[in-house]
DNA sequence: CTCAAGTCTCCGAAC
DNA sequence: GAGACTTGAG
């Protein structure tokens, strides 16, 4: 039973052709009577909750197949995955069981991006024209900055990330701003009412939707009449959600909508592995399902075919601390495995070496290949000091997510020219790349222009155009503007001429984008270069394998496309990423770094209950990743923003149950390290770390190092180095730590700085990085400095 | 208007 | 520490 069981297991890994065309023939003799009710429950509403490794994916695809071998045509299925690439393998699946034919036809994606696709269809019946642009979070972020100073809100009194979020939060508990504003009870609230009516009114005439727009904007076509929602209640008679427990109120809505004729919805999720509470994940969605549709069949998925008895118990000893939590018994009949390894480290750098020491290990001893591990932290910060070690070591490796090519802003300069080219109204684009390369028009010119526009009524691009009407503009001005709408006109004009790639290559070459790198003759120019070139080439294989390439088509992939789907799996590397970014997947060794209190959970003291319990789904996702081995490892301290941060290992490390975790022995060197801290203390060091020497950091309380004291400087200012800048094996770090390398002052010193000459301390407020003195220089005035920044010398 | 240097902010995950 | 934004000199 166990080796049958496990052999079909292998054979969804492998998903070689053949393996799929034997599960086809008798593709039911494979399951166990749960995933079999699943797959063959083709009626009414159906809630399936799948434990993690449960099988689901091939339960999901598998009840695709049966549909459509029962005569539900492939364009009636309505597939909603939480990626692209989810659903794509999803789709290649099917194709083997069924036929390519029908696979294509499927509906499977995202949310976004199959809402996408119908309100590109429908864009006309809500007031946006069919080549509208999708906005991404920092095309949000610039459209409020914009706002903000034009309504003349500080970006000190409320940061635009605040805004914006602010923002998204009400979208997705479909808020308009009418209703933000109405409800507004204070002044910040107040303020954020009115940027978001500037911003919803520059998203419409820009003809632009962000994320949540898609979502809203399905809901509205919906409701706009019976008989839009008849039409598609009617196009899609089998709804499948996966990863339903992490949808949001829209997403919701949308589902009720597009299932309320057939009741034909079939969800998939685990609340324990809600971990998108924050972007709006209403995980009431799945609890209540029953409540909705009372009728519903309930299949619970329990037996884990993934994961070691091992890894299984840790996963369990962990999540049964959340009070909020379905119970629920996942077992399997793999093996007992090895117990989990975890591991102690001195600093950030030892971990990352220890994790390749480990991936070495790994692949010496059989079996496993760089490709079966995967590297999984909490932030996106993480992964530096481990794409160093790995680098260092020649261990390949890829980095899922990050500062993604896409974010690049050669790169997003290159689309934001190509937008603009497809939506003349994306005045954001248009902001964004009109002086790049520099064309002569700068933020007044800029600025004149705008406010033309503004009182004619007009777009921008408009104004461009008629820039020879703009009295207030320099004739200088009005004719760099007006070449800067006749290039893009130009190009716009030949969009049915030409193939997309040619369309792109041409047009990009003519913006003098290319050039400006081409002649800076720099290394990180000649990068830039080559990511555009890396683009538009990606373009070019875009434009040969899709059947009806478009540019517009091209545009909305990339907006769509999320951090996984980018990943290049068909590379043997080990693969580095956060948490959240490895739901769903699953790989015969997992090493989850950065276990500590402060940083997995990263909750802040203040924080709620509600959040810690997040943290430890988020932890279980990580462990229940792993088929064979899970490493586990923590670092006493660790660079954070700029300076050197103590910490305790995670709580959550004390929740996995004894009998299933090793803790690796901690090295020598580090207690040396330990010790020499601080029994070798210099001038500086203060008296109570001293004491309290062998204990680590209390919990919670993220130490930084101790501030530098106003001890009396000799002169000229002797280097004052922190306390362990002698041990041999911490190299660089005395330098990176921000808190200590700075001169301490105090009132009525005489100071030197750079540009202000010398200068009298009137008066010193704040301690440590947020020191601030008041300084009179005679030769420059009364100045307020922060020290760590000044560079201050101390002359006496 | 442009560029470089200086200053400041951001550090939680992402469609 | 990195990147975004601001400032001041040419």
């Amino acid at each position: 039973m166990n080796l049958k069981l496990k052999k079909v297991t292998q054979d969804e890994q492998n998903a070689s052709p053949t393996a799929e065309k034997t599960a086809m023939q008798d593709f039911l003799g494979g399951l166990n009577d749960a995933q079999r009710t699943a797959v063959t429950t083709t009626k009414g509403p159906l809630l399936i909750v799948a434990g993690a490794g449960s099988g689901k994916t091939r339960v999901l695809t598998y009840r695709i197949a049966h549909l459509i071998q029962h005569g539900v045509k492939p364009w009636e299925v309505l597939a909603l995955t939480f990626t692209n690439k989810a659903a794509a393998e999803m789709k290649e699946r099917i194709g083997r069981i069924c036929s390519e034919d029908a696979a294509r036809r499927i509906w499977a994606g995202t949310f976004h991006s199959i809402f996408a696709r119908i309100l590109r269809m429908e864009a006309e019946s809500l007031g946006y024209t069919n080549t509208f642009t999708i906005y991404d979070t920092d095309d949000q972020l610039s459209v409020i900055r914009n706002a903000m100073s034009s309504l003349g809100i500080s970006t000190q009194t409320i940061s635009a990330q605040s805004i914006r979020s602010a923002i998204s939060s009400a979208k997705n508990q479909m808020a308009s701003w009418q209703d933000y504003a109405t409800n507004a009870s204070d002044f910040r609230e107040r303020q954020i009412a009115k940027v978001y009516e500037t911003y919803e009114r520059t998203l419409r005439r820009n003809n632009a939707m962000d994320f949540d727009d898609l979502l809203l904007n399905m809901i509205r076509l919906l409701e706009s009449s019976e008989q839009m929602l008849a039409k598609y209640q009617t196009r899609f008679t089998h709804l499948l959600v996966d990863e339903y427990q992490d949808t949001n109120r829209a997403q919701y809505i949308a589902v009720q909508l597009l299932a309320g004729a057939h009741r034909n919805v079939c969800v998939v999720g685990d609340d324990a592995q809600s971990i998108y509470r924050w972007r709006g994940a209403d995980i009431r969605n799945i609890l209540d399902f029953q409540k909705d549709y009372p009728e519903a069949t309930v299949v619970r998925l329990e037996q884990n075919y993934r994961s070691t008895k091992s890894i299984l118990a840790a996963a369990d000893g962990v999540i049964k601390h959340n009070r909020k939590q379905i119970p629920k018994t996942l077992w399997t009949e793999n093996s007992d495995g090895d117990p989990i390894l975890i591991v102690q480290s001195r600093d950030d750098r030892e971990e990352a070496e220890r994790v390749v020491t480990i991936i070495q290990q790994e692949v010496q001893s059989g079996g496993i290949t760089p490709r079966d591990v995967a590297v999984l932290y909490r932030t996106n910060a993480q992964s530096q000091p481990l794409e160093d070690a790995l680098r260092r070591s020649n261990v390949p490796y890829t980095i899922i997510s990050g500062v993604s090519f896409y974010k690049r802003k050669e790169v997003k300069d290159t689309a934001a020219y190509l937008r603009l080219l497809i939506n003349p109204n994306d005045g954001e684009s248009l902001l964004r790349i009109v002086n790049e390369p520099s064309r002569g028009i700068g933020d007044t010119s800029l600025g004149r222009i705008q406010a033309w526009a503004e009182v004619q009524g007009i777009g921008l691009l408009d104004a461009f155009r008629r820039s020879g009407d703009i009295p207030s503009l320099m004739k200088r001005a009005q004719n760099a503007a007006y070449d800067f709408a006749s290039l893009v006109d130009r190009f716009a004009g030949k969009r049915d001429e030409l193939p997309p790639d040619e369309l792109a290559q041409q047009y990009i070459e003519s913006t003098g984008l290319l050039q400006m790198y081409r002649e800076q003759h720099t290394d990180e120019a000649e990068d830039r270069y080559n990511n555009i070139v890396r683009l538009l080439t990606d373009i070019s294989e875009y434009t040969l394998t899709e059947e009806e390439p478009s540019l517009q088509d091209y545009l909305q992939r990339l907006a769509l496309m999320s951090d996984v789907d980018e990943a290049d799996t068909t590379k043997n590397r080990v693969a580095l990423m956060t948490l959240h970014a490895a739901k769903g997947l699953e790989f015969p060794v997992v090493i989850i770094a950065g276990a500590e209190e402060g940083l997995l959970p990263l909750v802040k003291d203040n924080s709620h209950a509600d959040e810690r319990e997040e943290e430890r789904r988020l932890m279980y996702v990580g462990i229940t990743r792993a088929r064979e081995r899970l490493y586990i490892t923590y670092a006493e301290r660790r660079m954070r923003f700029g300076s050197v941060e103590y910490s305790t290992p995670s709580s959550f490390l004390h929740e996995l149950p004894e009998e299933t975790v090793n803790w690796s022995a901690r090295k020598r060197r580090s207690e040396q390290f330990e010790r020499n801290r601080f029994d070798a203390p210099p001038a500086y060091s203060q008296p109570q770390l001293a004491q309290s020497a062998p204990q680590p950091a209390p919990r919670n309380i993220p130490m930084r190092m101790p501030a530098t004291k106003p001890a009396p400087p000799p002169k000229p200012a002797a280097p004052m180095r922190p306390a362990f800048d002698d041990i041999p094996s911490t190299e660089n770090y005395s330098q990176m730590d921000g808190g200590s390398t700075h001169v301490a002052v105090r009132r009525g010193m005489k100071v030197a700085h750079k540009l202000f000459g010398n200068g009298t301390v009137e008066s010193v407020t704040g301690t440590g990085d947020n020191q601030k003195a008041v300084i009179n220089f005679p030769g420059a005035g009364r100045k307020h400095l922060m020290i760590k920044f000044a560079k201050l010398e101390v002359i006496g």
